[in-house]
RNA sequence: UGGGGCGUAGCCAAGCGGUAAGGCAGCGGAUUUUGAUUCCGCCAUGCGGAGGUUCGAUCCCUCCCGCCCCAA
């Protein structure tokens, strides 16, 4: 039985994120089991969202339980500026947005409203509270970290978040889920985007989007048309499959990967994988947790995307919420609009996002 | 219509008498609270066609078809 961060010591009410998911369940039923006086909260965020088993999770925990309708932000601040992202060519990240703006933002407010003086959620990492000071770190289980989706959050937040299962390995989640009979207990993991659960995420720009949608060329580093394409959003850089592109004839028969998106030209620029790595990363809109850091920067661990491994790399911030990462070795698959989250160690150090590679 | 070469899956390609490597593309799965990458699995009862030799032919022989090159 985990015990409860200090920070929870003085809180007399306790808002807990219930997402109809096992971890969110997990988690509400830990702070149930330490005493707390609980209220929880469930987010419909689709006009179509199905919030009975976070309903059922409630009811078998005997929990206050509000259902808080964010349809509209939901779509004006995350799916909207989604199907932008990929308009202009980019991979975007909306859990991260998600996270700052609706569930550690909306959902917050609703929390303090509701009298809760923190907002417990299934998210996997750690915060640590130290003169006065909180810090952000990894996940103890490193399979399951998520900090990665939640270095956006300001310092404010942070200091209004709670991470029960922090410390916890999904397998223990798992059990203490079955052990208490919680409704949930053998639901699956989810995956992809929650507004995209048939991971077709391709359809519904298109939808959203129409005619912005259009086949266009796929060619090579020197210009040279070698296919088509169905439209740019059916790619990202680094990626290899589905491009079709198996006539090719004559010297070698390496595959293709996407090196670029030329939204302009509606374009896919395709070359071998060498071409791919890059040995510089350029951020904006950096925001660091951390004490500041001297103009000639220090040694971090660069973590490119949610499922890279962080690497060792140079972080020097450039002012203006700009920044460049430059990892000891070039790193491919790095794509505009992902996020980069700095390390050190377990500490999440800050991070920004990505607009450029070279 | 003299000489030479070549035709193996959608593409590239090995095998050259003993029962069809590999790569690309594609498909399926694993992994993943973003997209990819990666990994695993599948993918030619048949080697341009028809005969023949042989215990046995993609591999040898003959003819036909189709490309290519050199000569005219």
């Amino acid at each position: 039985m985990p015990m409860l961060p200090d920070l929870d010591r003085d809180c007399e009410k306790v808002a807990v994120a219930l997402s109809g998911g096992v971890d969110s369940a997990v988690a509400a039923a830990l702070l149930k089991q330490a005493g707390a006086d609980l209220v929880a909260i469930t987010l419909r965020l689709l006009p179509d969202a199905d919030v009975s088993d976070a309903v059922r999770v409630a009811e078998h925990l005997g929990i206050e339980h509000h259902i808080i309708d964010l349809v509209e932000p939901f779509q004006k601040d995350i799916i909207d500026p989604f199907v932008a992202s990929y308009l202009r060519g980019e991979t975007p990240s909306p859990c991260i947005l998600c996270n700052k703006f609706i569930k550690f933002g909306a959902m917050a407010e609703a929390a303090r409203a509701l009298g809760a003086q923190a907002l417990a959620t299934g998210h996997y990492a750690q915060l640590i509270s130290k003169d006065g000071e909180i810090s952000l770190h990894r996940a103890s289980d490193p399979a399951k970290d998520q900090s990665y989706f939640l270095f956006s959050l300001s310092r404010e937040q942070l200091a209004y978040a709670r991470f029960p299962l922090g410390e916890m390995t999904k397998e223990s989640a798992r059990t203490l889920a079955r052990e208490w009979a919680l409704p949930v207990a053998e639901k699956g993991d989810s995956q992809d985007i929650c507004f995209v659960p048939d991971g077709d995420y391709a359809c519904l720009v298109q939808q959203r989007a129409g005619a912005a949608v259009t086949p266009g060329e796929i060619v090579d580093l020197s210009g040279h048309v070698l296919g088509v394409h169905e439209g740019l959003i059916h790619f990202t850089i680094g990626q290899r499959k589905g491009l079709n592109l198996g006539m090719r004839a004559g010297d070698h028969n390496d595959p293709f990967y996407v090196l670029r998106l030329d939204p302009e030209q509606n374009r896919v620029i395709v070359g071998p994988r060498e071409a791919l790595a890059k040995g510089e990363v350029f951020l904006r809109d950096v925001n660091w947790l951390a004490p500041d850091v001297a103009t000639d920067g220090i040694m971090v661990e660069a973590k490119l995307r949610s499922t890279h491994t962080s690497v060792a790399a140079l972080y020097r911030p450039l002012g203006e919420g700009r920044s460049i990462v430059i990892p000891q070795t070039p790193q491919s698959g790095i794509a505009k609009g992902q996020a980069c989250v700095l390390y050190q160690g377990d500490r999440v150090l800050g991070g920004g996002w990505i607009e450029n590679s070279a």
